[in-house]
DNA sequence: TCACATTTGTACGTATGTATC
DNA sequence: AGATACATACGTACAAATGTG
């Protein structure tokens, strides 16, 4: 669940946590990430903001957007 | 409503109310503040004055500002 | 090939506060 | 005080790709 008291905006929150579980190998390199749907579910946010979430894991590198399909860890 | 005739500047008028209403808990902590337009139309100040008086509660630690969400009550 | 439902992400409109002039 | 541009959120409705039969 995100913290709605918290000054961090919630897409950010989630994607700090999303971050740390790539980094930590929860999700390998080529694996499946969460869906906006599930993010939506899983942390009680917006479909807008759980996108937003995604997005900015493609911006930083992190993730690759496969439509249709979902978003994956990016190998290397 | 303000007094603009006061030495007491307008946007803690309005913090000293909404203080009031904290304190005497009105609002609860956890609780959404008025929004600044809320502030606006209730007081008849403008969207900076009454976005400073929200900023004031929180460098006072009465409330936590959450990105396109709003103020709440801090709580404790 | 062809629907069709499901799953996936997207766009839009509205609301929230911020920063700057 | 007012205007404008920006960042962020929500909910609804939409569009695209998938997979199944």
């Amino acid at each position: 669940m995100v913290d709605y008291q918290s000054s961090v905006a919630p897409y950010r929150q989630v994607a700090a946590i999303l971050r740390g579980k790539i980094e930590r190998g929860e999700y390998e390199p080529g694996q499946r990430l969460p869906s906006v749907n599930d993010l939506v579910q899983e942390y009680g946010i917006a479909r807008t903001t759980a996108a937003k979430t995604l997005r900015l894991l493609v911006t930083e590198g992190l993730a690759e957007m496969s439509p249709g399909m979902g978003f994956y860890v990016k190998a290397g």
